[in-house]
DNA sequence: TTTAGCACTCCCGTATCATGAGTGCTAACA
DNA sequence: TGTTAGCACTCATGATACGGGAGTGCTAAA
């Protein structure tokens, strides 16, 4: 089933026009490619062959070949080559980093905004692994008699504040004394590790604490948790550019899916694992993206994988120029992120 | 140019039909309407002066009429009668309001969102008019030396926290002492209450923290203000329903301008003053949205206007029921809020 | 003032047809 | 044996024509 190396020139270059114009491409045009110095005769028996092997698909009789799913995942596996930025590019995203903002999530934002730009492509992030949040203080600030605030300082900066009902009569001294207990036992804790068991092994040091603790601990999981699904979308609607989609109902389905956001578990799921991760058409579980690849990669932030960067785009989209956008802006952005925090912490 | 109740009539059963059938309509449909009995030759005398007068519109010869934009307006200013929402509905929207989400923002999205399912249009939420924020609590809580959260408890709850530089070696009894200070100066002020001025006059009373007390509510205010261009849209592919937009270039023009978000201002801004506003097609400063209609209300938290929601459809809406609903809903969500807001506050 | 009647307009869906891009197959060629 | 030229065949696409139907405006009669 492997391919001899001419087939693999013909499915390249095959790809290549297909990537370019959407229309399925025949055998004519591929024999007047540069590189390929064969009949149209000769082309339409290799075609055939790749068709019979299911990595081309053919609309109907007369019609070119179209790439198949199965060819783009060779494509991106073996034939690929990671496209270089121009000098341009370069300069915009690196003036694009430059702009200070101080809020890590507008920053992740306007990235994903840019990407799509540059791309042309729907984006979406992928908010934060809770696994790489750490904690790093919990501060009990008295409000109200009978209302605290709680802030969590974690790595990644101020991340929850709640409001918990607290016992009438405590003094602010004891809520200090409260808040530096639980900053000693939990500094440095994943999000995962404070468990009722942690929680109950510490009652005799907290006393007459527990209740609310384990109310303000629960409240904060949850908000980091819930976070999980909160996957923003950028520039969707640049999907409608493509001849995919100038049939509206298959737009509005699509629109509507992203839209709902639930639909992306494949590629999200890949994506927290891996450095990069390629979801191609069919590989989606939802059949109505099947004809959309999701291209993801994750950005770290001090060394820990924090979240990733995903662009959307019909499957025969540009994998070498995305992949080589992502990689970048992900760096960049993992840098940019690691300053701050980096300035925030000293 | 006032219109005699004959041509009302028939304007009105004109309106009805379009915003049903979304096709030109002609005087055949109208002279079966059962509250107008008239010949369809008769009907066409009437239709004829009502185009002349510029309530009605033409796409071609031997097309029925359209309503145009002016049209709707009389019908709006003039003509509607607001619907009554079934028993069904009502139920509805009580059981989404009754689940309980302790978090202000999620309410008002999840709002948004059910009223757009149950308008099948695109809604919108305005964020809070800056000035009906009231200071309730300034808190500094020491995180490294060197380093303060700024906790600023407002009256729609928590809505600021940011980590501000202040000189080594300042104690933890010093910055709460200055919170208290921040606190009783401005305590229940607006935002906009706060000037370089009123704090140049606290200069004495703050002595050496003044440096970073300008830092720190510059800051303030900064967060809040940019947060006013953060409109929010939900359920925008909804209008590629409809067959206004039937046409995927339009559609695309159409969610790329609700996407960059800059547009909406002439509804936008005539939303923050008024309880309801309608901006009907080519009333809206973009051609681009001449044929959306954008209809607004407020609600209100403790008796003051906070923000708004909106509602964007053709023109050719359901203007009764969508007031309806928005009426609702915003009363409603007014509420919820309002008693949230309570609670936590005492 | 209303209405019936009629000629006229024009969109729209359907059918027809020519065109052209593309294929598969066969036979000849290197 | 692999490659290519040639040819018949397929089928989407776009242009054109055409009939039907919904609608109008006008006129004349009730």
């Amino acid at each position: 089933m492997s391919l001899d190396l001419r087939k693999i020139r013909i499915l390249q270059a095959i790809i290549d026009d297909y990537i370019l114009t959407a229309s399925p491409v025949g055998s004519r045009a591929i024999s007047k490619h540069p590189d390929i110095n064969l009949s149209s005769a000769t082309i339409r028996n290799e075609m055939s062959d790749l068709e019979e092997y299911g990595y081309l698909e053919q609309p109907h009789t007369s019609a070119g070949r179209i790439p198949s799913d199965k060819a783009y995942r060779y494509y991106v596996n073996s034939m690929m080559q990671r496209a270089m930025l121009t000098e341009d590019e370069l300069k915009f995203i690196e003036q694009h980093f430059s702009r200070t903002v101080d809020d890590a999530d507008k920053i992740i934002r306007q990235t994903a905004m840019v990407l799509s730009d540059m791309t042309n492509y729907a984006t979406m992030v992928l908010p934060p692994n809770p696994s790489a949040i750490r904690l790093r203080r919990i501060e009990l600030v008295p409000v109200t008699d009978g209302k605290a605030l709680v802030v969590i300082v974690t790595n990644l900066g101020v991340s929850s504040d709640t409001l918990i009902r607290i016992p009438k009569g405590i003094t602010a001294d004891r809520l200090h004394q409260l808040s530096n207990m639980l900053t000693d036992n939990f500094a440095n804790c994943r999000i995962e590790d404070i468990t009722a068991n942690k929680i109950a092994l510490m009652t005799d040091i907290l006393g007459s604490g527990k209740e609310y603790i384990d109310e303000m601990l629960a409240r904060f999981k949850g908000t980091i948790l819930t976070n999980k699904s909160n996957v923003e979308f950028f520039g969707t609607s640049k999907l409608l550019d493509y001849p995919e989609y100038s049939d509206v109902d298959k737009a509005k389905a699509l629109l509507d899916t992203i839209e709902r956001k639930d639909s992306f578990k494949t590629a999200i799921s890949g994506a927290s694992n891996l450095e990069f991760s390629i979801t191609i058409g069919s590989e989606n579980n939802d059949p109505i993206i099947k004809d959309c690849s999701v291209v993801t990669a994750t950005y770290r932030v001090s060394g820990e994988k924090l979240g990733s960067l995903g662009v959307i785009g019909p499957t025969r989209m540009d994998y070498s120029r995305v992949l080589a956008l992502l990689e970048h802006f992900g760096k960049s952005l993992g840098t940019v992120l690691t300053n701050m925090i980096d300035e925030e912490n000293n």
